[in-house]
DNA sequence: CTCCTATCCTGCGAGC
DNA sequence: TGCTCGCAGGATAGGA
């Protein structure tokens, strides 16, 4: 389901609805697992411990409580909501905590992919050490990951959606950052020039920046925290649209899966 | 090392 | 109506 600004926008508001100082007084599970075993004995560490701060890395959620920091991954389909107590479980609601004064927080997840992992926040850089450049940071090296880039033979729509080498980047906004370059994704990433990777890192920073503006993309059951879906699949130009005519030379969209994702283009404004 | 495939899981829509 | 098939926003282990 999410990507990087659909991941912002779950750690802003949950940010908004779960302040800082705020502490777990309890967790309940209603299986034993996710992706992974739920790690319930750390998890009972987080206990009575004040949040310090919700962020976002790649499209990881943390929960920083300090000594340990919480970590969630939304997967395909993971979204956290708010009850109040006497809330009634919904299919699929996997885990709850309940907070001192700010409610009950709801884990659900149709398919499983998501997972909670609790470590220790000093090996936090240690854990997320394999992750690539994050997009939107301020200090973001996009000189050095051309240069990486320019080394690869994969196309370049399988490379921006590497987290190894840029994070963020998933199959929607793929497809969406290279009609906005007009580089077909095909495209090896040796092939591409220099120049042409500076416009990918900047249609890249502002695709991700304008859907964070508009609350994300909701394709069928996103919503963040608070429940509400976001807009920025209306301002798509080719993910989904296969067969549709392109917005700016009406062309009809076409698409190939490749490795294994589903990828969209148009032929005629993607030629470089 | 690099790249691709299969896999984890449930739900939904298309097609018969 | 009801069945099967294919596909869905991610990440990763393992094979070529």
């Amino acid at each position: 389901m999410p990507e990087l600004p659909e991941v912002e926008i779950v750690c802003r508001n949950l940010s908004e609805i779960m302040p800082v100082g705020e502490r777990i007084e309890s967790w309940r599970y209603f299986r034993k697992d996710l992706r992974y075993p739920f790690p319930k004995s750390k998890m009972q560490r987080l206990i009575g411990a004040g949040l310090r701060a919700i962020r976002r890395r790649a499209k990881y959620i943390l929960f920083d409580f300090g000594e340990y920091t919480l970590i969630s991954h939304l997967g395909m389909t993971g979204a956290w909501r708010r009850e109040q107590k006497g809330w009634i479980r919904q299919k699929h609601d996997h885990l709850c905590f309940e907070t001192v004064n700010s409610g009950v927080f709801v884990f659900q997840d149709p398919r499983r992919f998501g997972f909670i992992e609790v470590i220790r926040s000093k090996d936090l850089a240690e854990r997320f050490s394999g992750l690539g450049l994050e997009p939107l940071a301020g200090d973001a090296d996009f000189a050095n990951l051309t240069q990486s880039f320019l080394r690869l033979n994969s196309p370049i729509k399988s490379a921006i959606m590497n987290q190894k080498l840029l994070v963020g980047v998933g199959n929607i906004y793929a497809s969406e950052i290279l009609y906005r370059v007009g580089l077909n994704p095909l495209k090896k990433c040796s092939d591409i020039e220099p120049a042409q990777y500076r416009q990918v890192w900047r249609e890249c920073v502002k695709t991700l920046t304008k859907a964070i503006q508009r609350g994300g993309s909701t394709i069928e059951n996103y919503r963040n925290a608070k429940g509400e879906a976001g807009s920025f699949q209306s301002e798509f130009f080719v993910y989904g649209r296969e067969g549709e005519a392109c917005r700016k030379c009406h062309t009809e969209i076409v698409s190939q899966v490749l490795s294994g994702r589903s990828t969209f283009w148009c032929p005629s404004c993607q030629k470089k």
